[in-house]
DNA sequence: TTTAAATATCGAAAAATTACGATATAGTGT
DNA sequence: ACACTATATCGTAATTTTTCGATATTTAAA
């Protein structure tokens, strides 16, 4: 676990906010979009159109929150989706209850 | 609790490593000192000469960090007394629990 | 095979953070 | 009052982060 990159990662606004979309993409999906995605999950466009920055940012604040491990990856035809790292989430938790 | 700025001020390896030295003051603090100090705290000049970086540098982290809510000072004399304010910690930790 | 769509990468500008030395402020002791 | 110590603040330089537009890459569709 990669905890200085972690730290990084979350110091910033629009990346804590992907996190908390990806909790739950079908709430903020079209209702039509919701059987094509791999479920829990959201392509990089989806997350662009979210926040308010342009495609190039939102895609390095992807490979930011991606390195960290904080999320993970899975690419499926021109798409990439998008996951948290639960497992890893939660071991940064864990972490922080005795080490900080 | 200000969750930006905690965020932001952990960010920062210096800053997390006070967190650490005021774990255990008197671990890093000489012996013949352990009974003039306001227990469980180290004044700015000893964090400062156990972090590698100047006066002022190390006074602005400790500013940083006492925005942030993580420490607290109590002045006495001419020296700050610098303490983990643990209630904030753990609330923080509770917090990113179910928030993050 | 050309065209279009989704995403990544590059290069550079803008903004924020970190750092330092110099100086200011406040308390202590002479 | 004066010198001395501890800490804070100021101004600024260096570094890192954030951002963007332009371009490259990959896959799908016509």
């Amino acid at each position: 676990m990669d905890t200085e990159a972690i730290f990084k990662a979350l110091a910033n606004p629009v990346r804590r906010q992907i996190l908390q979309w990806l909790r739950a993409p079908e709430q903020y999906l079209p209702v039509e979009l919701h059987d094509r995605i791999v479920p829990g999950s959201m392509c990089a466009g989806h997350i662009e159109r979210l926040g308010g920055v342009s495609q190039s940012t939102m895609s390095n604040h992807l490979s930011v929150l991606q390195q960290a491990g904080l999320i993970t990856v899975h690419k499926r035809g021109q798409w990439s989706y998008f996951t948290r790292n639960e497992d890893l989430i939660q071991q940064y938790i864990a972490y922080l209850k005795d080490a900080l």
